[in-house]
DNA sequence: TATAAACTGTTTACGGTGTTAACATTCCTG
DNA sequence: CAGGAATGTTAACACCGTAAACAGTTTATA
């Protein structure tokens, strides 16, 4: 069954949506994220753009998406990249590719961890299993570690909580119907990620940069006395 | 030189203009936050507020000023509260006092540390200083913890990094022309700082509530830790 | 191949937003 | 009490998201 003109065309026509969206933002952040602007730009008339997205809510949610799929394609490229049988190395290279991911795309990154856009809600359903990708990575990268002795976690790390046991098992079986990952993978996961986020977030939104002042420097020790603290040796 | 009524009209109706905003932001969030929505609330006209106001800006910055302040207030109430002679616990105090406020006040919470609402711009000479204040409350926090000596740093917190030496002791003598207070005061309190604020920020934004499933006690157990990485005897 | 249907754009319009200008009224001051 | 400052009003402009009605083009079908 080949493609129509009229479905190639329209194919085009979303693809070219997501662009101008996409450059507008870069350029005036999210206010510049307007039906009647992205129709400006393309020549268009505002409402031509309702044949392609019920809504902006529906826009502003396919552009979140794809950017939860960009940072976790990131985080994982370089936590690939890293020495393979050097997990701490992973782990730097993941926790430095989310902060480089979001200095380099700042709109985008506030966009899937800032603060919604006034009026807009996201449907759970859609974002949240996008979402999960980032944590996914991380749990990869400390499945192996532990597997192959890299990450001795000392205590209080060496044992997932047990306040948190029943709920994380549940999540691990939802996720991971193999049940081959360990517990403390994901709960390893959860201690650093808030950690790494943190950081950029603050740094990000430029509320910690000018009192650290090389924020390059700082992040990478705090990274790597992250791994430290759990386990891994440096 | 007593007050004439008109100045005490309009001292009024400052106040109100903000109790206002406020209230319409709790209900709606920063979608509420529109001028000509406070205007009928208070039975006036929209323009009438730009007596006041010369543009939302400017009553968004106040907003956020606050904010920072009643944040601040929060933490110093907390941390003052717990036991003077058990400086672990003040900042146990001083972390939970900081997600408690959060999500007390989650869109004051989003709109001074969450991404600037669309179009908004922060007129920094303002927000920074009492966006500092924070940060001064866990540093004065922790002058005490290590002259009392209940905060014994392990390597590697036990002294400033060289690379971050010199602005910090920049940042100190701009703030603490006494400088009295150790350099490594500060240092742990940025080092604190983002993993309370990532943790706090992921929940708020329920990024990782759905994950952790008892967010109390991770949060809890997390400050533990953080706590104890830093040199506390828990 | 002719015709009906589906698709994709337009124009027009409604109610919402921040903000400015011109004007009226009220209040304070000399 | 007169003059001026302060504070409100109305009207208007340029944006915003979105819906309805309509016109043209493209596809699928008889």
């Amino acid at each position: 069954m080949a493609k129509t003109n009229r479905e190639q065309r329209r194919e085009e026509t979303f693809l070219e949506i997501k662009a101008t969206a996409r450059r507008l933002m870069a350029e005036h952040g999210t206010a510049g994220l307007t039906v009647r602007g992205i129709a400006k730009e393309m020549g268009m008339t505002p409402p031509a753009l309702y044949r392609y997205y019920d809504r902006l809510d529906d826009l502003i949610t396919v552009l979140i998406t794809e950017n939860f799929h960009a940072l976790a394609d990131a985080l994982e490229a370089a936590y690939a990249a890293a020495a393979p049988e050097k997990t701490v190395d992973q782990l730097m290279a993941a926790a430095l590719a989310y902060r480089r991911w979001a200095l380099d795309n700042p709109v985008d990154f506030e966009l899937i961890y800032g603060t919604p856009i006034p009026g807009y809600h996201a449907p759970q359903d859609i974002t949240v299993p996008a979402s999960a990708r980032t944590l996914v990575v991380f749990v990869g990268l400390f499945v192996e570690a532990l597997a192959n002795g890299e990450c001795v976690p000392p205590p209080p790390y060496d044992r997932v909580p047990l306040e948190l046991r029943p709920h994380l098992e549940q999540i691990m079986r939802d996720s991971d119907p193999t049940g081959s990952a360990p517990l403390l993978a994901l709960y390893l996961a959860l201690v650093c990620w808030p950690q790494i986020h943190g950081l950029v977030m603050l740094e990000l939104l430029e509320h910690i940069g000018p009192v650290v002042g090389d924020m390059e420097f700082f992040a990478r020790s705090q990274f790597a006395n992250m791994g430290r603290a759990i386990g891994f040796t440096i």
